[in-house]
DNA sequence: ATGTGCGAGTATTGTGTCTC
DNA sequence: GAGACACAATACTCGCACAT
């Protein structure tokens, strides 16, 4: 058993035992989880507002900007969204990225304490140096030159004192660089959310959940063999009947990693000793329709590739449409239409069933 | 302590389509 | 048929976990 550890020993604000403390508190305070509100702790947790837009992320920002078309389905998806968890289109930040903000708040915790503990080595390193006018850490030069004399300086007496500088740089590409942080704490922590949220259905005692387990530890599969590294699965269930469902979860889709569900359920396939069939399942809250399309129709010889799609809820990406006429969104349609692009509230029902 | 693998978003390059 | 645009694929980057 890993030690638990306190939240002021955290050394990873962002790291899996961080994140389970995390939940732990979230859902202390959310009240029941059921099939029907999952969807809303999944975007409660891990959406976020696009910066440049202020609007809900579903597709790269760049593409998302004014003028091109995924500000219109951005603007759509942020009312549909708004509308769903009741929050009114300009208070919607607040509402969501709880997961990333209680975590920069323990980063911040945990920045100040390394900079305290690493304040007398720096000091000895710098030593031999003294006196030679070398360059104080976190200056930023060309930041602060641009930032205050160009933009600040008409409306300052005087030029702020050097330490002052320091600090505003420093806090300035801490707060950009954080951003970077939510590549990761979107990966893992969309697998850790989902595997909560199963957790905590009604009806869970008769399943086990695993999160990013290694495949041969899980009932039927065996060790890949020789020097082969032992396989994970995002997130696996362990249902009543002994019924076996590997999840792979992903927040959203590229085709590079699209390329891996195949090698993935392949290798998947060729370890399991029972001689039983699995579930391979994708739950995603990817956006894109043609990917959704891709995810729904690929194939593995005589069969679907996935047993089920899952989208944590498919009428975001409806509504981010609209009427498009595309081809790609009118298929969209018609995958969640015939159920093939199943929501995680169904999924979900049918889970604890 | 350091290196590798994996997750994600972003940036760049490539391709198809529509308009004038 | 050149240019603009959207869509698609590829390459790159960053941070954390885990093994060495």
């Amino acid at each position: 058993m890993k030690k638990e550890l306190e939240p002021a020993e955290i050394q990873r604000a962002f790291g899996s035992e961080s994140r389970r403390q995390m939940l732990e508190e979230y859902f202390g305070k959310a009240g029941k989880v059921t099939p029907a509100n999952a969807w809303k702790h999944v975007y409660r947790l891990l959406l976020w507002t696009d910066r440049t837009t202020g609007l809900a992320h579903c597709y790269e920002s760049d593409k998302a900007q004014p003028g091109r078309p995924w500000y219109a389905r951005s603007l759509a998806f942020h009312d549909w969204v708004s509308e769903g968890l009741g929050a009114a289109p300009g208070d919607l930040g607040a509402e969501v990225d709880w997961l990333f903000t209680r975590g920069t708040e323990r980063l911040a915790a945990v920045i100040a304490r390394r900079q305290a503990e690493r304040t007398g080595r720096a000091a000895e390193q710098r030593a031999p140096y003294d006196g030679r006018g070398f360059p104080e850490p976190g200056e930023d030069p060309a930041l602060r030159e641009s930032l205050v004399r160009e933009e600040l300086a008409p409306w300052l007496p005087s030029p702020p004192p050097p330490a002052a500088m320091r600090k505003l740089t420093q806090r300035i590409r801490t707060h950009l660089a954080q951003e970077n942080k939510r590549k990761n704490l979107v990966g893992e922590g969309f697998e850790d959310v989902l595997g909560s949220l199963i957790g905590r259905l009604p009806g869970a005692a008769k399943m086990k959940v695993n999160g990013r387990p290694v495949l041969h530890s899980l009932p039927g599969f065996r060790p890949p063999p020789g020097n082969e590294k032992p396989r994970k699965v995002d997130l696996a269930v362990i249902g009543p009947g002994k019924r076996r469902v590997l999840v792979s979860a992903k927040w959203s889709v590229r085709a590079d990693r699209e390329e891996q569900f195949g090698v993935d359920f392949e290798a998947y396939a060729r370890l399991e000793d029972a001689g039983r069939d699995f579930d391979f399942v994708l739950i995603t809250n990817e956006f894109d329709a043609a990917r959704l399309n891709a995810a729904c129709e690929r194939r593995r010889q005589n069969a679907t590739l996935f047993t089920s799609v899952v989208h944590v809820n498919p009428a975001g990406p409806l509504a981010a449409y609209g009427e498009s006429s595309r081809d790609s969104a009118a298929k969209l349609a018609e995958h969640v239409k015939s159920g093939r692009l199943m929501s995680l509230e169904r999924w979900l029902s049918k889970l604890i069933g």
